[in-house]
Formats: structure tokens, sequence, C-alpha cells
DNA sequence: CCTTGACGTGTTACAGTATAACATACATAA
DNA sequence: TTATGTATGTTATACTGTAACACGTCAAGG
């Protein structure tokens, strides 16, 4: 999905940083960059009929605030200060209904929640989380879903899901704590 | 770790099953299968100096008694009856224990503990979780660890730990439920 | 011998995560 | 209109995990 961009190189024509892996973990402009995705997600919710409801929308942009995961109370204290629900299941039908459209994620690891930063995209999500501060970015996974589904299909079993999680140091807290 | 073994066949000098990936779903020999881990965790244990306790040697003989995993309150309960502690603590530090020594791993998908099946040998877990049956298989992983490492260094991220788990349906019950 | 310190176990109490079940509201369709 | 499906809100409860302290054992060092 094209989009203007008053940062784009002369003959640059789409904003390719928005769908780089390591952006997470850089510096980068991402009120931009959190725009986007949600413009992305509104159509592709549109496209499919799916309600991106008020709440929903709402979970969507607090998710996007920041590109780490956040616990389902933690959003829920967001909402209630937005005047929604304050009980535990408005936040995590929220959630559920943003994991079940490919608009967030779910991080076992971390009982908590990311937005999916290329929405639409049919990608096996692997996570990469710096346990310094805290991002998640989606990493590239295509060869290693591949290499998950030969080990599966060698010994013929079918996978429907996965949980693809790596817990370490991002190029920036690398350089500081070594 | 070779071992006898009355059902080897003539010329077979180890009990290769054992470490088969797929054993976890197929109709096998789980006593001498469940056995010869047990021995194989004792010996590391005694090698390595960690203390394999009675309450930590029983967590493992009750992991080890199927190829499924389990929650900690489940682990608690078998211990209570067995005379143990019958707090939350007893059955989580026992299984930190032994999930530090490597003894067995921790399924964050289903918030549950499996028994390592190869103890000792250096192995990134990548875990095949039936969803119909519940059995939990250790893959073989070497290749979808490499291809992790790659997208990592990539983007100049260092690894430290890794959770990687597929839901899915084994061969038997995909047989069974198409 | 006795002390000291490390470690393992047991207990209380609590924190954090998640869901079941029911009530209400609103949309759309018959 | 009435019925039906879906979304939201609420109560209550279940499930998962940890902090902190008390007690016992054992080995090292006085
Ligand atoms: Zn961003
Ligand atoms: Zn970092
Ligand atoms: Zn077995
Ligand atoms: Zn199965």
């Amino acid at each position: 999905m094209p989009h203007d961009h008053a940062d784009l190189h002369p003959g640059q024509d789409d904003c390719l940083g928005c769908t780089s892996p390591d952006l997470a973990f850089a510096r980068h402009d991402h009120d931009h960059c959190a725009a986007d995705v949600l413009a992305r997600a509104e159509q592709l919710a549109a496209a499919s009929g799916a309600r991106l409801t008020p709440v929903r929308k709402r979970v969507l942009e607090i998710l996007l605030e920041s590109h780490k995961a956040m616990g389902a109370y933690d959003v829920l204290q967001r909402l209630a200060a937005d005047g929604f629900g304050n009980q535990p299941p408005v936040a995590y039908r929220a959630l559920e209904f943003l994991v079940d459209q490919g608009f967030a994620h779910r991080i076992r690891r971390l009982n908590a929640f990311a937005a999916c930063m290329h929405p639409g995209e049919t990608h096996a999500p692997t996570f990469l989380i710096c346990k310094a501060c805290d991002a998640v970015a989606e990493a590239p996974a295509a060869p290693v879903r591949a290499a998950l589904d030969a080990a599966a299909q060698a010994i013929g079993f079918a996978i429907e899901r996965t949980n693809i999680e790596a817990l370490g140091l991002c190029p920036a807290c690398r350089t500081v704590a070594p």
C-alpha cells in the first residue's frame, strides 16, 4: 500500500522503512510508522467486513504507541481512562479480535500483546524481544518457518499455528551493555 | 549413552528409538523410554554436582509418565499425594530446577512443563504440540535455529534464548480426524 | 565440639493472568 | 415489528506465578 511521505528520497516511491524488520529497534518516525499500520488495518477490516469498532480501534492505537508488547491489564487501564469498560473481558475481547484478524500478535513469553507491524501480509510471525529495552520486532521468518515445516513434515506432523520467539539484545542495547 | 534393551534387533547396538523425535506420537515402550531418560538425568546430575533431590526426582518422574506437558498445579497435586508439600512454590521450584538443568522444558503456549527427552545433548528446543492428543515432541531443530540466528544476525540482534513451538496434528491424530 | 553459612523444603500470603456466565444495547433482516 | 446476531459491560471466579519468611540439614572452619 503506497503512501505519501515527506521524508522520501527522490526516486523512492514508497516508505520502505515501514516494513523493515529492525525498525522497531532503531530511532524512527514512529508517528508515521503507527499511522501507516493503523490505516492499513482499517482498510483491511473494511475490505473483509470485520468490524473495527471504537474499543477495538482504540486498543490497536494503544498497542501502536510503541514497539513494546503490552499486558492485557495495561491495555485495560488505558481503556478505562478513555471511558470504556474497566473489566478484564473488555480488554481480552478486543485483543482477541485483533489477534484473530492478524492486527496484533500474542507474545506468550511476555504474557503480552503487540501490534502487528505488517498486517495483511501473510507471515509466520517470529519475534525478537530485547530484554533490555523491551522492544519487540517481527523478524523475516520465511526461512525459519520453512525449516520448521520441513522438520514437521519429516515426521508427518501438520503444523497449524506457531509461536516463535527469541529473547536477547537488540542492536542498540548490545552496544550499551555488552 | 548406550544401554541394554531387550527389544533391540540383532546388530543394533543402542536403543535408537529413544532419541527419535516422533517417538512421542507413536506407540512405544514408554516405560523403557522414561526409565532411560531418568537414568541419563541422574547421571548428568551426579556428574555436574546438581542435586537431584527426592522432590525434584519425583517431579521428573511425574513429567516422564507421559509425553504430555503438565501444568505446575497438576504436578503439585501429585506431589501432595506423595506426601510432599502442597503449596505452589514446591512445584515451581522443582520445575525451575529441572528447566535450569535442562531436564525439562517450559511450554509457554500451554503454561506447562514437559520432560526433556534428550537431556545432556545441546539442543535448541523446538516443540510440536498435538492439539488432539496433547502429546508434545521435541523436533530436530538445528536448521530452524540456524534460520533464526541468520535472521537475527542480519539486523544485529543477539539471541539468548528461544521459544519455538508449533501447534497442530500429530501423524496419528491426523489420520483419525482429518 | 560448636558455629556459621549455604542450600533445600515448607508455609503464608499475595500478585498477575484469563475466562465463564449473564445482562444490556444495538444493528440488521425476516 | 420481531427476531437474530453481535458487541459491550459487569460480576464473579478460575488459573498461573512469586515474595518473603521459618525451619531443617549438612559441610566447612573455628
Ligand atoms: Zn515505529
Ligand atoms: Zn533493546
Ligand atoms: Zn515415551
Ligand atoms: Zn496427536
